[in-house]
DNA sequence: CCAATATATGAGCTATCGCTCACAATGTAT
DNA sequence: ATACATTGTGAGCGATAGCTCATATATTGG
């Protein structure tokens, strides 16, 4: 008799079969809710888009709640590989032109399956759950920190923990706000007004 | 036999006394998201706390979804309220000032039953029914847009509805976070000083 | 007082959903 | 080949939710 299957604190994949399985599911969820939105996606309809059965979904999330966040994550993941990247890049740049690099990731990172991104932002509920992806955000202000830091001498700043706090949230909710609910800032006339008033809007926040 | 009662368009409340059911049902309804969050706040315990049977709630308002819509609704207008008063007070007031007094709006109107905020922004699935707060949202765009018109002699800006959208998503966005996350830049001390910051942040965006 | 209408009641229907569990199949080590 | 662990299966359970409807009560106008 195989040991008793903790019911629910399932393991992480280890094998090749079954980390097939976790991609499926993950990749099932992603496109169910963009079909469905967050109520109508069941875990049985998931299940059978990913060509899994519904035992199996649940060996490897606990709920229908983990499942969803671990989509979550996974999205938000992305977008902060990029801004690693782009951070790296703009580390010894001057603060105009590292902040127009960072802007214009902000808008990328945006459009990375922006429906999937609609939907957690405007349908997942906020639970405990997402701590993960709130760390994500700590983590952009954090960098940013670090990048406001070494140039300090550049710099009108005197705390420099709400400077950051400021400019990544106003930067991440504009470019969301406008990828999401303002198509007409993206058209190609207007697209790079956009990226320079919003560089323009943090960098004299931030200048001397 | 009264004529056969429309099944769901139910007639806003008319008389006295019914009018009294719709508000102890948009209270209860408030009061048990915040305690209970979006999911676990069922109809039936909204009418048993708002001392009302179910039936009642479904002769005013159609679906759950339309109830919640109906608190999110009355909660943004609170807010609303206190917006059109700032505008009409900063109307001929200089831009530096004005927008110290909106900033300064924008934390306390976040500071009204900032718990049915929370709920409503986190929990609340963003569906259809939630046009009418929207609404609001490009009101407040057009008050701030009627006013930088006005002013736009002190000002550098080209395009106003761009201008208009990125300070009013800049400001709501920031006052939020703050208000939501960031309990540490609302204490006494702090408070001041983020006010200054975001009001030098949009002033020296849109000043020339 | 007496219709006629407006408002209120709540037991219970229907539907669905998240999730379990007993079992089967597949992979692996000896 | 055998034994054991890992992975996969899916019918169906228990729970709860949203909502209806037949009926009762209150209010109003004539």
């Amino acid at each position: 008799m195989p040991k008793k299957a903790l019911t629910h604190p399932r393991k992480t994949a280890s094998q090749a079969r079954s980390r097939l399985t976790v991609d499926a599911l993950l990749e099932a969820t992603a496109r169910i809710l963009v079909k469905e939105g967050y109520d109508r996606a069941s875990t049985n309809k998931i299940a059978a888009l990913a060509g899994v059965s519904i035992g199996s979904l649940y060996q490897y999330f606990p709920s229908k709640e983990a499942l969803v966040a671990a989509v979550a994550e996974r999205h938000a993941e992305r977008a902060m590989g990029l801004a690693r990247q782009t951070f790296a890049r703009v580390a010894t740049s001057p603060v105009e032109t590292a902040l127009r690099e960072l802007v214009t990731l902000s808008v990328e990172a945006h459009r990375i399956d922006p429906e999937l991104h609609r939907v957690l932002a405007e349908q997942v509920p906020r639970t405990g759950r997402l701590k993960n992806v709130e760390a994500l955000t700590r983590e952009a202000q954090g960098l940013l920190r670090s990048y406001l830091e070494t140039h300090r001498d550049e710099l009108a700043i005197e705390d420099l923990d709400m400077a950051a706090f400021i400019c990544v949230t106003t930067v991440e909710s504009l470019t969301h706000d406008a990828v999401l609910d303002h198509p007409e800032f993206l058209t190609g006339r207007k697209l790079p007004r956009l990226v320079d008033d919003i560089t323009r809007l943090v960098a004299r926040y931030l200048r001397k």
